[in-house]
DNA sequence: ATGTATGCAAACGATTTGCAGGCGA
DNA sequence: TCGCCTGCAAATCGTTTGCATACAT
């Protein structure tokens, strides 16, 4: 089942701004701003407009042709720094965030990544996302 | 060492918004956004501005008494969404990312903390961050 | 005494919304 | 045809900056 057969599916319409969208992350090798996809988008569509932009990635979210990524400018929570690296665990019921440490299992796989991309690996964000037991007993909001 | 011996080592001062913040990170029980911040900080401080609060987490973050967080909402990077989980690999200086697959490793961990919590983890977000091959070359900015 | 830090308000930039018209199904 | 979707512009919201004053050192 191809992206436009999903989206199609979920309710929504195929449309010149919602093709463009795709094919510039197609063609992206690291995550766009909706800014970046806007002006790339531009190249092959000239009137696109900004707002529509978003409004396009909202509805490609929801139906899970797109994810939404943290990018490390403009993210804006602030938490005590604690010793080591930050783990969190996130209930995406309720919002409840927990840390917790005791990640030496990544080190094997940083050793890993450090190996096949030359990159010299100084710090992580492992972020779960779950729900907690509290909200586990309640329905679907 | 406490927080006020660090901050004042590095050249800061010690002043009441800054211990404001400091406090009220101190009582949260998660992430708090800057504008969190600014009104349970007035509670103490009635005259607390919100700029002070951006600028006092600009000097403690950067001191490493407090870290940002990627929350959920307004972060505003996109990517196609590939099968399976998100992991990427961040260059603090050039800004290039790569994704990369095989986090298996993870799977240990992530039933460990479902056994320690109660959470059910059913998404995760792994961030390594460093210096691209390329990058280590150069002189820091 | 000195220069950092503050509060306020204005500037700025990103995102969202209102609306009239367009177009996919 | 019907109503979702679009582009534009205005409104909104979060963050940063300019400036005169206050205060930590």
């Amino acid at each position: 089942m191809d992206w436009e057969e999903r989206l199609s599916r979920a309710g929504g319409r195929i449309t010149a701004p919602r093709r463009t969208v795709m094919a510039v992350l197609r063609r992206a090798a690291r995550p766009l701003t909706p800014q970046e996809i806007h002006a790339r988008g531009r190249r092959f569509h000239r009137s696109l407009g900004l707002a529509t932009v978003y409004r396009a990635l909202a509805v490609l979210e929801r139906v899970g042709l797109v994810r939404r990524v943290h990018l490390a400018a403009r993210c804006d929570g602030y938490m005590l720094a604690s010793p080591g690296h930050y783990h969190v665990l996130v209930c995406r019921r309720c919002g409840r965030t927990v840390e917790f440490v005791g990640a030496e299992d990544l080190e094997g796989l940083i050793a890993q990544v450090e190996r096949g991309t030359g990159f010299r690996v100084e710090d992580h964000l492992l972020q779960l996302v779950g729900v907690c037991a509290p909200c586990q007993g309640e329905r679907p909001s």
